[in-house]
DNA sequence: CCGCAAGTTTGAGGAAGGACAAAGTCCGGT
DNA sequence: ACCGGACTTTGTCCTTCCTCAAACTTGCGG
């Protein structure tokens, strides 16, 4: 196995304070992986043995009811840790995460994880600000489940998705991973057919260019509009 | 100022390792505060300068709109650490903590979290640990409000409230603090009025038995059952 | 290159629950 | 003791969006 270079982590705030040495010894114990799209990473109630980091694609964070339907609590972009119940103190994974796209990950078994926040500057602050963040976005969405309509919702998720995953094409904004309509009625908490409906009135307008499991953003500006506070 | 009894923190989790020198040390740098019904221990947006303990009394943690419609995030029982915006690095509460009934709780400044879980043995685990227990009820509110109906929705409210703060009377389990039909709106994404005609509905299967802002649950069977696959 | 599964579109009908309205009841404060 | 505000109940109407249904499209695997 080659040895992962050491520019893999440089960037990325967790280990950003870091010298070479230190993420040397970090890589030195980490396990790279692929996984193909739809593959799971890890599955909710299993036993949270390894911690990860996501270097390439992107992934889902899922939670499954009871009657069986799947609701998306989260997407990972590049760069971010995921999977870190050991910050929580807990010894189960309370989601299931699956690869959006093809995805190359490393990770590392959980009992660096004390070791990692302890020894290495910065990474705690910087891991907890990330949960923070999480937490901040996931209190938003139970605000936005529990008041707005169904197109005000599904408006912002498609925005959320731009501002964390875009990519800027010739058309606008693209999000960056495959997303089919039954994907966005589970962030949304509806069906896929209102999701469609939705999509191809967007298209009518001008709002949006979508093509299967692919979808460009072509005006932010009434994409926010439709949010908010709409008349 | 009376000095504060150590017995206030030496049962509580975050303080369970802790000698009765570390206990005073930090009883010490606290400040005690009382706080009527209705009135606001921190607001949405502002400055994160202390982190609190609630001893006695029930805690809404409220997020706001901008429409200006209100929901409550979560609900802070006695013995709860709360407000702990500095473990996840925010500089702002992410919400605003309003009195459900008279309040008595403790508050440091931010400066001391460092300190105390640097210092205090045990005392960053159990955080943490809080922390996890409260994103993964937010997680289960995002999968509730996604796919339940509001009948169901209510009723695993109300069982979740009997849940972490439940007094035990004669008819049944009583809900520890004042509660409106406004609030259980606020709780479930849905109106007054349509909490209103369920718990009318209850009341009159037997299954609670509520008053002007209480609410006794009767019959935690049947309210278990109106929570899951309801046919 | 064909068949099939996965994804998408569109239509029609109906039910859940929100909006609006009005009146009743309880409690705290002057 | 009474007034007024907060809380609750109940009724009717109407919109939103889910359900059911069916056809169409796309792209991959054999």
């Amino acid at each position: 196995m080659p040895k992962l270079d050491e520019s893999l982590l440089t960037g990325l705030p967790p280990f950003s304070l870091l010298s070479r040495v230190q993420i040397r010894e970090i890589l030195d114990q980490a396990l790279p992986k692929r996984y193909d799209e739809g593959s799971e990473i890890f599955r909710e109630g299993h036993d949270a043995d390894r911690f990860h980091l996501l270097l390439d694609g992107h992934i889902r964070v899922v939670k499954t009811t009871l009657e069986g339907e799947q609701i998306i609590a989260l997407h990972i972009s590049p760069g971010q840790l995921f999977g870190i119940a050991p910050a929580l103190n807990r010894d189960t994974y309370p989601a299931t995460a699956v690869a959006a796209s093809e995805v190359l990950a490393l990770s590392w078994p959980v009992r660096l994880w004390a070791e990692f926040t302890a020894k290495y500057q910065g990474f705690a602050t910087e891991s907890y600000k990330t949960l923070g963040a999480r937490l901040g976005e996931m209190q938003t969405r139970i605000a936005e489940l529990a008041t707005q309509a169904v197109e005000q919702r599904v408006a912002a998720a498609l925005l959320r998705m731009t501002q964390q995953s875009g990519r800027p094409v010739a058309e606008g904004i693209e999000i960056a991973f495959p997303v089919t309509r039954r994907n966005i009625s589970e962030m949304t908490g509806t069906t896929l057919h209102t999701v469609s409906r939705l999509l191809s009135a967007w298209e009518k307008d001008g709002i949006v260019h979508s093509t299967r499991k692919h979808i460009v953003v072509t005006d932010v500006q009434r994409l926010e509009a439709l949010t908010g506070a709409q008349a």
